[in-house]
DNA sequence: CTGTTGTTTCGACATACGTCTATCTTGACT
DNA sequence: AGTCAAGATAGACGTATGTCGAAACAACAG
């Protein structure tokens, strides 16, 4: 845990400004794949909205589907870079990274009204 | 042809401000889904890095994949308002609607500093 | 040390998605 | 009309993905 896994290195050059190459479109797919899931879309928007960090305990009850479905999703969020989390006694708590969001974003941001 | 589909209303209310309901999350999931792949995501690259507009005839030799899959990665991308066309006689040209995609990268960005 | 609660992992299942080939549509040019 | 080329559509196939229940794991209480 605590572990960041994609290096999402060439992740800023916006898409608009020049052409992708392979390498780079397949790991942009993956990172808008992390948020092309309604519930990893409203888990993201919940943790990040919080002002500091939010415990697993107070987000489940906020979905309608199982705890192992949400631990699930956090996961593929976790393995995007987009969130990470650590545990504290018997709950996890979970933090957004806002480096990793910002930098996704202007992929398609940036060139957008060349 | 040339028209859109989605309504891409809400589309700006970034995750980091504030949560997302049910709908929003919906919505801003499937406008995602249209990025998350490789071939849609250079094929949106190809289109929004031309000065104007890109023919298809122009786009299909620089994949590995068949015209149809091409042109149903097109229509993923019409579909999700991100880019429009227009028939000219035997050739068909495609262009980015920088607006739509302005407004999907918003709903990452804007409360990524906060 | 045993029981309880919070969270993750595992295995299974149904559905969605990306790709292909074959076929159809549209327009241009004899 | 007849033919040809550019794209789009239709249908089929394999794989990936979201979901669940059951089980494992972690931390704490008694």
């Amino acid at each position: 845990m605590s572990k960041q896994q994609l290096a999402s290195s060439d992740c800023c050059t916006p898409i608009s400004s020049a052409v992708l190459d392979v390498e780079q479109a397949t790991e942009g797919a993956a990172a808008f794949k992390a948020l092309a899931d309604p519930v990893r879309l409203r888990l993201l928007s919940i943790i990040a909205s919080a002002g500091d960090e939010v415990c697993v305990c107070d987000i489940t009850p906020q979905f309608d589907v199982s705890g192992p479905t949400i631990s699930h999703h956090l996961k593929v969020l976790r393995e995007a870079g987009l969130v990470d989390c650590e545990r504290r006694g018997t709950w996890v708590y979970y933090w957004p990274i806002r480096d990793r969001m910002q930098r996704i974003a202007s992929l398609l941001a940036t060139g957008a009204s060349a």
